[in-house]
DNA sequence: GCTTTGTGCCAC
DNA sequence: AAACGTGGCACAAAGC
């Protein structure tokens, strides 16, 4: 059953009536979860369901499955306009004073008008019931949307929750790294000695900067280090004293800058780390991030993250998804049978494909990037004769986009056409240059979509691994010390998302059942997937204090 | 002065 | 200076 929410029941009443229709269960239907649950969580109110119009006309609207309707052939109208919603306010800034505004006399313009206020959530819903309904395949497309929503109330809910984040551990890591925090405007000890010394050694002048690309090239070069870039991976090929104190402060500089002082400041606030997740963020389906890099936790900080007074964390991720979700797709049963046991990569050596574990992997992931060199491309032979169907998968899709063409996930998440370009491109190769670059802009879509199927169907794959756990730790029900007020003050709840991890925060005594949750809804996700196809999905499950120690 | 671009590195 | 996919982010330099 849906219940549809519109604009004129935004208003002091709405958790009261969300909270009495949850025990009907059932489907809210609202613009943007973002503009509606973060409000409800505030209030105490969990829902169980919802459909996301805003992301299922995007992935309709896309769709090779409904290409035929005349929802995905109308003009772009105002849903195909909509900016994702922020789920909270934005960080507070480091460093300054907000901007005031009030006596600000720049140019003054005039309240954008709310784009939402002119939707028709209803009319929407409508005209995508009938778009799935004459789909080519309504079950798959149901189950995608659906899990595209799970996915949003899980991320609003990430966001509601936030990461447990030790400021303290934090700094302490910066301080024993870097040094004491420095006054503003001046580097921390450990970086400004690195710096000496890097000066001393290239024999430059105080004024080098380290920090600046082009001078610091220059003083390399007058020093006879012969790099034509700064990059770790070249500096690493050559044997010069100052290579090994250049390195060590790009590291440094590098947490300073990404995930120093400033960022703690920005980001945690009440022992929390609030990401903005963004659901559908990427064209394949993958997740993106927005404010703090989320996605991109270096490990050297991980060690903050660390647990509740009573709780734990139970850190799952899945191995080898990517390979696998490969192997359910083609139906490629000795791929299958490779994975069966634990270690896909392991398997694949057993099988006699190749002889390490090593190109196993290296050739695995080449195959479904679309490498061209190097031991992967070599041992790509023998992975095609031994898995024939899951090498075929990801050369048509790659011929597929090579031609122009569009691809789809396995639950019909379509790719983007290729940009306005490509029809310039390719037509404008006429001499020899334009010609090769033609061929190479042609063969770089063809490895997008080769990759799109496979990250887009593991990213479907973990949208319901998420759908299946939340619900399975919400029904583990209540236990041990509350640590905060809310809805999930005394639950088992996600925590942390990274692709193919999460991280569920937990009282302590339910930590067995937690990882028993995770590792059933991994086992559900593959069925909802792949029906009865022997494809396997284990988990790699960690109960750990701190994030640090997951695997 | 501001915005855009290039570089490099973090995550999967 | 990348090879081989998807991203975000900070900083300095270049562009306007």
């Amino acid at each position: 059953m849906n219940r549809v929410l519109v604009e004129s029941q935004r208003d002091a009443g709405l958790a009261a009536l969300v909270h009495a229709g949850e025990a009907e269960r059932p489907r809210w239907a609202w613009d943007d979860t973002n503009r509606w649950y973060p409000g409800l969580l505030d209030a105490g109110v969990r829902v169980d369901r919802a459909h996301d119009l805003r992301l299922a006309h995007t992935i309709l609207r896309r769709s090779p499955l409904t290409e035929h309707t005349g929802f995905a052939q109308v003009a772009p109208g105002p849903w195909d306009a909509l900016d994702p919603a922020p789920a909270g306010p934005p960080p507070t800034l480091p460093h300054e004073e907000r901007p005031v505004g009030l006596f600000d006399l720049g140019e003054v313009t005039a309240p954008a008008p709310d784009p939402h206020a002119a939707l028709d959530p209803e009319a929407e819903l409508a005209a995508q019931e009938e778009a799935v309904a004459r789909s080519g395949d309504p079950g798959r497309l149901r189950f995608l949307l659906a899990a595209e929503s799970a996915g949003a109330l899980v991320a609003a809910e990430l966001h509601h929750v936030g990461l447990p984040w030790r400021a303290d551990v934090h700094d302490a890591i910066l301080t024993q790294r870097l040094g004491p925090r420095p006054p503003l405007g001046r580097r921390p000890d450990t970086l400004e000695a690195l710096a000496v010394r890097i000066r001393e050694l290239l024999d430059a002048p105080p004024t080098l900067n380290p920090d600046s690309h082009p001078s610091l090239l220059k003083a390399l070069q007058y020093a006879g280090v012969g790099v034509k870039s700064l990059s770790q991976w070249e500096l690493m090929e050559v044997d010069h004293p100052v290579v090994e104190p250049l390195l060590e402060y790009k590291k440094l500089s590098r947490l300073l800058s990404a995930n120093g002082w400033n960022w703690l400041d920005t980001w945690v606030r009440d022992g929390r780390f609030r990401a903005e997740y963004v659901v559908g963020g990427v064209v394949t389906g993958r997740w993106s991030s927005v404010g703090g890099g989320a996605l991109q936790l270096p490990k050297a900080v991980r060690r903050a993250v660390v647990a509740d007074d009573g709780w734990t964390f139970v850190a799952a991720d899945v191995a080898q998804l990517e390979p696998r979700v490969l192997a359910a797709m083609s139906h490629d049963d000795a791929m299958a049978a490779a994975g069966r046991g634990g270690d896909m990569y392991a398997g694949i050596v057993a099988s006699g494909a190749v002889a390490t574990r090593e190109l196993a992997k290296v050739g695995m992931l080449g195959a479904m990037y679309g490498g061209t060199t190097g031991a992967s491309a070599q041992v790509l032979p023998s992975l095609a004769r031994a898995f024939p169907r899951a090498i075929a998968l990801v050369e048509e899709a790659a011929r597929a986009g090579e031609r122009g063409d569009v691809v789809a996930t396995w639950l019909g998440r379509g790719s983007p056409r290729p940009g306005s370009d490509w029809d310039r491109v390719q037509a404008g190769a006429y001499d020899a240059d334009d010609g090769a670059r033609a061929r190479s802009y042609t063969r770089s879509f063809g490895r997008f979509t080769r990759n799109f199927v496979v990250q887009g169907t593991a990213a479907e794959w973990a949208l319901a691994w998420l759908a299946s756990a939340r619900r399975r730790l919400w029904d583990l029900g209540e236990a041990g010390p509350a640590h905060r007020d809310g809805v999930f003050a005394r639950r088992p709840h996600l925590a942390f998302f990274l692709h193919d991890e999460v991280v569920v925060h937990t009282p302590k005594e339910l930590a067995d059942d937690v990882a028993h949750a995770l590792r059933a809804a991994a086992a559900e996700a593959g069925r909802l997937l792949f029906g009865a196809y022997p494809v396997e999905f284990p988990l790699t499950v960690a109960t750990v204090d701190s994030y640090a120690d997951a695997k």
